[in-house]
DNA sequence: TATTGTTATACTCTATAACTATA
DNA sequence: TATAGTTATAGAGTATAACAATA
């Protein structure tokens, strides 16, 4: 392990960091001209995508603990964008599930959202993406696994 | 512009974030270790490489309201990792200048973090580190650019 | 007038712990 | 006993605005 291979690696770190903050930053004022933060678009897509979900299972999936879960769904929920809905077999459990006007937001705001990113990413053309694509895959996979 | 290369480059999004999240974890637990957090952590190294600063420019390097870097410089000088400095030219400014403590622990976990960084990013080899900063400085500068 | 830094204040997001109700 | 969700509370970090000192 060299002093420049050390260096190499804080580079990449330091070239990932500003790409991904720059990127953040552009997404995070999309959201937020639409009225959302990043973990209620994260809630909603989720709803949005797979369905309906008990509420322990939005917090496992964005790493929420419960009592912040009831805080963002119940924002989400004055908001009108979801219901709570109970689950008949199980009187504990409560599903969020993303009502017409939160359908009718994510279907506007998803793909303009997927456009934003689009046009972001436009310095690399196809070749280029798919490389940083492979390249990205294997470094957040092997972390993933070091990390556990 | 086809659904084919949205969906390409939503990929290249979430590889991203997710390779950015992961380390982002491993850096926080280490810096979180060793008592600081990521926002310390940038202003001791500002210091620590680049000399001491006016509060203000700290403030625009690190993005960060003037109140905000008050509170923050409070709590590095209050556990002796630098000291306030006033500017004998324009009596307006105050320096921060990292302190023999700060300068200490810095140059005991500056390398530290390297390693952590450079074990974090093993599953690239050489080559494959230098496609990626190349693709990634490519894509953070343009998107600088585009947001301009 | 403009700028630097401080103070006071408020807000957002998150976590924790105690609680209720079910299982 | 264990689990799902809620409530109450606290804390970190940031922003904003009013301010004093200086330019």
């Amino acid at each position: 392990m060299t002093e420049e291979e050390i260096k190499q690696s804080l580079k990449l770190y330091i070239v990932l960091s500003r790409a991904h903050k720059v990127i953040d930053e552009e997404s995070h004022s999309f959201f937020q001209a639409n009225g959302v933060n990043p973990t209620e678009f994260a809630v909603l897509e989720l709803l949005y995508h797979k369905g309906r979900q008990p509420l322990q299972q939005i917090g496992s999936k964005i790493l929420l603990a419960s009592g912040s879960i009831t805080y963002v769904v119940d924002k989400l929920e004055k908001r009108g964008y979801l219901n709570r809905v109970s689950c008949p077999n199980d009187r504990r459990v409560t599903y969020a599930e993303i009502s017409e006007e939160g359908h009718a937001f994510m279907a506007k705001i998803f793909p303009q959202h997927e456009r934003v990113l689009h046009e972001l990413m436009g310095a690399l053309n196809d070749e280029e993406k798919e490389q940083a694509i492979a390249l990205l895959k294997k470094l957040g996979r092997s972390i993933k696994d070091l990390s556990y």
